[in-house]
DNA sequence: CCCGTTGTTGACTCATGAGTCAGTTCCGAC
DNA sequence: GTCGGAACTGACTCATGAGTCAACAACGGG
């Protein structure tokens, strides 16, 4: 009995009104949840505002009750797992308060692909369907990219500058670094070696690191 | 007076018939090329093959004359600038034919830049909008993809075993490769600065090669 | 010069799906 | 209890756009 007079907390359910703001709020991630699946499924066009809300065990009507357009929705959405991706990593540096960059670098993308490999709709979502969008998602997607570029480029300066990074412009390597995770992300969707994602994760920052070229001196 | 009575090679213009093979393969460009167009400025899904016709100054009906479906169009399209690509790489190539594995790497990635450089329509069609049709292009596109993973994979592996490249496996590193460079086009498309495509190439084939980590030895 | 073929046209059909809205039901307040 | 309003419903509207088709026009062969 914790606010009052808890019908059910199950409100995903139809019929089954969201009158307090936290009910409302998770009627909101319940279609939240129900369109991420759908969308990633079908791809945004191929997705109607019907089999979202059919997913979501709601009325047509319903959804633009908490969502003024589709658009919106999608919008929400990306908002949605910008946040969740972003958290996620956050929580894999916690216990590596003092850690050298690289020890930081190498866990942030760990911790990336691991999210991504858990969600893989996240994936379809942010790097197929809000690519497509042109324009409208463009600029959104953008300023996601932006946001993780902008950390990364930091880190990136601060160890070039302790010489643990060969000189060349911060942002093109960030720009690199961040077109090879989304990018191998999303070939991982199709291509399903049996490589966990740590691994890859592993592999990645270590080609960027090391390079192709053997090295002749020991570390 | 080629063939016959060549009446005005302009077959873009709408109510001249195309009779010969040669016509009919020439108008079947001029639509290809404005579809590219027109895909490209507004994606996929906005653009009608109304919109198709009008800019390839042709009727609506003529356009289901050369091609089924939008969908078949837009396959066309996809194989026409594989094409294009592949052989403006074998271009790059043809003066380079006892070079070593570097220097053709790095005039093949360079070709490429400079090819999505020079039409960045192709960049949009083949980036964004064959990403976002899940499954129906998906497969040509991952096709596409294939055969220059394939490529980049042989290269590597030749490199490997003549000790020039580190150890480890070959697919993966190409897959890394080819995400690299694809993003990093498309990223080019929003983010302009000033920087020209052969410097982006080096600098991305530098970084594959080198890695970040300074290195000690001269080479 | 006529006729069959083949290319061309654009108005039309028809399905689809976003968004609306008039109505219904549930809830808390008084 | 009953009232007002907020949450909810789903049938409807309306625009849009892919694909069709009947008519038309250029061409080449006879």
């Amino acid at each position: 009995m914790a606010t009052r007079r808890s019908r059910s907390n199950d409100v995903s359910a139809a019929r089954v009104r969201a009158v307090s703001d936290e009910d409302k709020e998770r009627r909101r991630e319940v279609i939240l949840t129900a369109a991420k699946r759908v969308f990633a499924k079908k791809g945004y066009h191929a997705t109607t505002m019907g089999d979202v809300a059919k997913a979501a065990r709601i009325s047509y009507g319903s959804v633009y009750w908490y969502f003024d357009t589709k658009d919106a929705l999608f919008h929400a959405l990306m908002d949605d797992q910008e946040l969740a991706l972003r958290s996620h990593i956050d929580g894999a540096l916690i216990d590596l308060a003092g850690a050298d960059g690289e020890a930081v670098f190498r866990a942030s993308v760990r911790a990336t692909f691991e999210f991504f490999e858990q969600d893989r709709d996240v994936v379809k979502l942010l790097f197929r369907d809000a690519v497509v969008l042109g324009d409208r998602f463009d600029r959104h997607l953008a300023g996601i990219y932006e946001g993780f570029i902008g950390d990364i480029e930091e880190t990136i300066a601060a160890a070039q500058s302790a010489g643990h990074v060969v000189e060349a412009p911060a942002r093109m390597i960030a720009f690199s670094v961040a077109a090879l995770i989304s990018q191998l992300a999303v070939r991982r969707l199709t291509t399903d070696d049996g490589v966990p994602a740590s691994v890859v994760a592993d592999f990645v920052v270590t080609l960027l690191l090391d390079g192709l070229r053997p090295r002749k001196e020991k570390p």
